[in-house]
DNA sequence: AGTATTAGTTTACGCGTGTAATCGTACGCG
DNA sequence: CGCGTACGATTACACGCGTAAACTAATACT
């Protein structure tokens, strides 16, 4: 019964396909849909969903000779769960302290200090 | 000759203490450095440290019947690496995305948020 | 000097993952 | 009505990881 949201890298590759959809979609159309950006054979994809299934991360309606896949893990949980799990695991569960290192170490577009900024400001504004 | 940078789980846990220790460091004491938080059998250690060697991460000197290890990966190169990876899987590779879904979706401490603050003025500032 | 200890090296083993090929089966077409 | 086709399901297989035990070689103690 793995716990909602332990999903792997290729994987997750389907579930953005899927997320972005935002409808039931079948494997050929994943397929397409990673055509080109992710090579991989129909044969992958297959799998992929097969697992994503047992997974409990996707359900599979019957469309006719097939099925349809939408996801049931939501993007917004998913980026949670692992941005969750990356700050435990390297910042002490904070995310000032990410948000250090990048400014240290990083490059960061004057869009993004922009944008950092107004994202700050507005938190504030909440309390 | 994996680049550099991808170590797993159970052995950041290892790099973990030998960057603490801050000079070298016996797989004796890395062990009890580990127990409790991390219970592992001597064994395991054993067998993260000789993976990390091969791996390049880390290096060993002889020191009379045993070896002393060092860190070769950085723990600043480790969080870059690591944290620059789930940017760019899950947020387009910018960082305020990122600050944004937390801003929405965890609670930050009134602490985190002046902390924030603070960074991004230092960050103009900087510019 | 022989033996117990200790440190490193080799081997083990099941599970998840990336990446498919193959199998089985229901349908549509000729 | 039989056969190719298009799907899903089953099987495959190597590799990395978590977790260790077994093996080996050197040393320290008695």
């Amino acid at each position: 019964m793995a716990q909602l949201g332990s999903i792997s890298e290729a994987e997750s590759r389907v579930m953005e396909v899927l997320w972005r959809a935002g409808r039931p979609t079948s494997c050929d159309t994943v397929v397409s849909a990673l055509a080109g950006s992710q090579d991989w054979q129909e044969a992958t994809v297959k799998t992929l969903l097969g697992r994503l299934l047992k997974k409990g991360a996707i359900k599979a309606a019957q469309d006719h000779r097939r099925y349809l896949y939408s996801p049931v893990l939501t993007r917004e949980r998913w980026l949670s769960f692992e941005s969750q799990r990356l700050l435990k695991r390297m910042f002490g569960g904070r995310l000032a302290p990410l948000v250090a290192h990048f400014g240290q170490h990083h490059r960061l577009s004057k869009q993004d200090v922009a944008e950092l900024k107004r994202l700050v400001a507005q938190m504030s504004d909440d309390d």
